[in-house]
DNA sequence: CTCTTCACG
DNA sequence: ACGTACGTGAAGAGC
């Protein structure tokens, strides 16, 4: 018997969709495409060929104009239009499918229904075939037999119907299920049936009369309020029944053999999973047949090593934190040969190799786990992070996206031999690829970027890792002491003015105490509940005293858990805490820091600031150099706004120069307020202003708003220009770069929705700023380190906080290094304005501010 | 695993 | 009329 499986192509979009779609935030790819439903409906497609395993297999969709609805102009009105969020996933479903080598089915006028019941009759006249039926829409009962069975989806799970089990649940012939449509309507569709009469009265009816026409040849011998109602509704039924039956003679001009599955490779769907970022299906597509030979020698000596000089390696961890993960292996290739190397050895190989021409991917991960450096190297995570391609952690994911068969690490069993085979695989791609890549990047303008500001800053960044920041651990402690004190206090305090105790963490807990048991007014709700953020709560506690508690226990918990015990978590057995920074992750060209993110440490309150304290030197100080105003040096620079560089020419406070144009008196008479407004204002340019954004944030109406942000544009014109000439630029070319050409797509920016489009113009408005200066930034780094290199100089970089860097210094080299940086951070470039350094220092982080 | 909240530039 | 500032990471709650 071969099985043929029929799908309801728009039933299981929909379904998809609407089980989404309310559910919080709307799942879309990086570029802004909604992909919910199809998500949903890539995820059952795999599901049913799984668990069904069917030889045939098609789906059917609606398109275009339906003959009920040309008929019937009520048929199905009344429905919701279509979201355009799923109609735009429409096209894609089909694409899927044809990616997955099923056949689908779509004609006009006729609805998915009649395809799938003409096919099912092809089904029921060929003695070797049999059907099963998937879709949540009852309709299609209709066409049970026993050679057809229904998989009638519910909310969780299925019922599975064939022709016995239908008949002992309906207690009718499943034609008759048109009947009971007659009769009962059906709201979603629009069919009116029999005005008064439901399920239970139609099936009751059907169970004894069998069909419409029946019934009403016997009408007289129903007795009743029924009998009147039939009578009304006469024409109605039988016009409900026209509506309700499935046409099963649509044209197809197919056989059923053409609907057998492909198993074609696996390329075309790999493409369509990467381009919506189903990484989960990615990772599950089964596992191409046939595996092509790799041929490598396992190294036994070292002196067996025989390489090029030129050469790519890949190094696996069993953990993606390098600072404590353990080496797997190690895979090594050149044009000639691969070698495989056992973990014991890897770090003699490296010392070894250190010197040739080496491609990795990730060079910082394999400095950083085994200490050894590597000068002249060419990293492929790096530079799919410049070609914006999409690079992940594992190898796996870039790989694939070049036809390549490596299995995804997640997938790996452990301790299985074919392992090795993977991670040669792995080296192999790298050396194969990056030819590939210099084309790609020199295409696109960005290769100094990556080989004079990214590539060497790998070591720097390296560096600063292994070295550490230094953590008293004992200064935590205390604190924490201190502030767990105060938090069971607040405890108390709240659960009193509340009148119970409920967990004040839990933003779900707290809403329903504060806006239903004490009934505050201001209760704002969000996607899951009632909002207790800080802005709520400030406005509350202007007359709730609870409020006021709850904010500060918020703070104390805050900086407990994040920072007081999750810091300590870090510090590892040379009581230093080492981050990693992600090179390859923002969009806008930042570094981020995780395990711990040091990039966060509390700063604006001076509770939190003293946390500060806990990170001291491992020689005499800790020093900070910041950069004064970047951002909007960068956006003077280059919006070339003549007042914005005349000020930072003459080393004006910024935001009074702006204030004292904006209100029109002289800088001596701005007041504090005037100044944040200004600082506001600016702000507002280099995130991409709105009126209603800038309102927010200084707390006055969009009206108000919007005339600064006018007088702002009147008194620097060139900025107005940047942000129109930017927009519009990013609108025909699709990407914004940097001032060092570093390029960011922005798909948005062309999006039919309105608030994707706008977020994308802001996007356009903003990258330029923060990407420039994270180029600059990035170069200085690399420039004190060679100069420290250079002078001699033993002191050391720690950390890199945006705009600022932090050094561990000796006393006897405080001046030099003083010199040193200021020099490098501000010379780092020419820009039409200078760049200003501040730096401070004291015995620990705290201090140096 | 997602959501909310909150820490930073 | 739409519903908004840009870029990050971590913790706790609750499904």
């Amino acid at each position: 018997m071969k099985k043929l499986i029929l799908v309801d192509g728009n039933n299981l979009m929909f379904r998809s969709y609407y089980a989404t779609a309310y559910n919080g935030k709307m799942m879309k790819n990086s570029k802004g495409m909604p992909t919910n439903a199809l998500f949903g409906f890539a995820t059952m497609i795999n599901k049913i060929i799984t668990d069904e395993n069917p030889t045939y297999m098609a789906v059917a969709f609606d398109i275009g104009k339906n003959f009920r609805k040309e008929e019937f102009d009520f048929y199905k009105e009344g429905r919701m239009t279509t979201p355009d969020e799923l109609k735009i996933q429409m096209p894609v479903a089909r694409e899927l499918l044809d990616a997955m080598g099923i056949k689908h089915f779509e004609l006009a006028p006729y609805e998915a229904d009649d395809i799938i019941g003409s096919i099912t009759k092809m089904t029921e006249e060929d003695p070797e075939f049999a059907s099963v039926i998937i879709s949540s829409d009852k309709d299609l009962l209709q066409l049970i037999s026993y050679e057809t069975e229904v998989k009638l989806l519910k909310q969780t799970g299925y019922i599975r119907y064939n022709y016995d089990t239908f008949k002992k649940d309906y207690m009718i012939e499943p034609i008759n299920i048109i009947d009971l449509k007659a009769l009962m309507g059906d709201s979603s569709d629009n069919i009116p049936g029999v005005s008064g009469i439901g399920e239970k009265t139609a099936l009751r009816l059907l169970q004894e009369y069998h069909t419409l026409e029946n019934l009403y040849e016997n009408v007289e011998n129903i007795s009743g309020k029924v009998k009147e109602k039939l009578i009304n509704g006469k024409d109605s039924a039988f016009m409900s029944k026209k509506i309700a039956t499935i046409y099963r003679d649509v044209p197809l001009d197919i056989t059923l053999e053409d609907l057998k599955l492909e198993f074609n490779d696996d390329t075309k769907l790999k493409e369509k999973y990467q381009e919506l970022e189903f990484f989960s299906l990615l990772k599950n597509i089964a596992k191409p047949k046939k595996e092509q030979i790799i041929n490598y020698k396992v190294l036994e000596n070292i002196e067996d090593l025989k390489l090029d000089d030129e050469i790519s390696l890949y190094l696996e961890l069993d953990d993606n934190n390098y600072h404590i993960a353990n080496i797997i292996g190690m895979s090594i290739s050149d044009k000639y040969n691969n070698y495989y190397i056992n973990k014991d050895l890897v770090i003699d190989v490296l010392k070894v190799i250190k010197d040739k021409f080496i491609i990795t991917y990730d060079l910082k991960k394999v400095i950083g786990s085994t200490k050894v450096f590597i000068e002249k190297s060419f990293d492929v995570a790096i530079g799919a992070y410049i070609l914006g391609l999409n690079a992940k952690d594992d190898l796996a994911y870039l790989a694939n996206q070049f036809d390549q068969n490596i299995e995804f690490y997640d997938n790996l069993k452990k301790d299985n031999f074919n392992n090795v085979i993977e991670i040669v695989k792995k080296s192999i791609f790298l050396l194969n690829i990056k030819d590939k890549f210099i084309e790609k990047m020199q295409e696109e303008k960005s290769y100094d970027l990556f080989n004079n500001i990214e590539m060497p800053l790998v070591n720097v960044l390296a560096d600063m890792e292994i070295t550490g920041i230094k953590v008293d651990k004992n200064v935590l402690d205390e604190m924490q002491k201190e502030i767990e004190t105060k938090m069971e206090l607040l405890e108390e305090n709240i659960y009193n003015l509340a009148g119970l105790k409920f967990n004040i963490s839990s933003p779900k807990q707290l809403g329903e105490v504060l806006f239903e048991k004490l009934q505050i007014p201001g209760g704002k709700k969000n996607k899951t509940g009632y909002s207790t953020d800080v802005k709520v709560l400030e406005k509350l506690a202007l007359n709730y005293p609870i409020a006021e508690k709850i904010l500060e226990y918020r703070a104390l918990a805050k900086l407990n858990s994040t920072y007081l015990k999750g810091l300590e978590n870090y510090i590892l057995d040379d009581c230093k805490i080492h981050t990693i920074y992600k090179q390859t992750l923002t969009r806008t060209g930042r570094l981020s820091s995780t395990e711990p993110n040091l990039q966060n440490i509390p700063v604006r309150e001076e509770l939190g600031r003293k946390i500060r304290k806990a990170f001291i030197p491992q020689y005499d100080y800790l020093l900070s150099a910041d950069y004064s105003q970047i951002e909007l040096r960068i956006l003077a620079h280059i919006s070339k706004s003549k007042g914005l560089i005349e000020a930072f020419k003459n080393d004006l406070d910024i935001h009074t120069k702006v204030a004292s144009d904006i209100y029109g008196i002289p800088q001596s008479g701005i007041t504090k307020t005037m100044r944040r407004t200004a600082k506001a204002v600016i702000f507002g340019i280099v995130y991409g202003i709105s009126g209603f954004g800038l309102g927010e944030n200084l707390h006055i109406s969009k009206k108000d708003a919007d005339e600064f942000i006018k007088k702002y544009f009147e008194l620097y014109p060139e900025v107005k220009k940047y942000t129109v000439d930017i927009v519009k630029f990013a609108h025909d070319n699709g990407y914004v770069t940097t001032l060092f050409g570093r390029k960011r797509v922005i798909d948005e920016i062309n999006n039919a929705n309105f608030m994707i489009k706008n977020m994308g113009e802001r996007m356009a408005m903003n990258t330029p700023i923060q990407g420039t200066s994270a180029d600059i930034m990035k170069l200085a780094m690399i420039n004190v380190y060679k100069r420290f290199i250079k002078e001699g100089i033993t002191s050391k970089i720690l950390l890199q906080v945006h705009d600022e860097i932090i050094v561990d210094v000796k006393k006897e080299e405080l001046e030099l290094v003083k010199k040193v940086i200021k020099e490098e951070m501000e010379n780092v470039y020419k820009l039409d304005v200078p760049l200003k350094v501040e730096i401070d220092y004291g015995i620990n982080w705290y201090e140096a501010k």
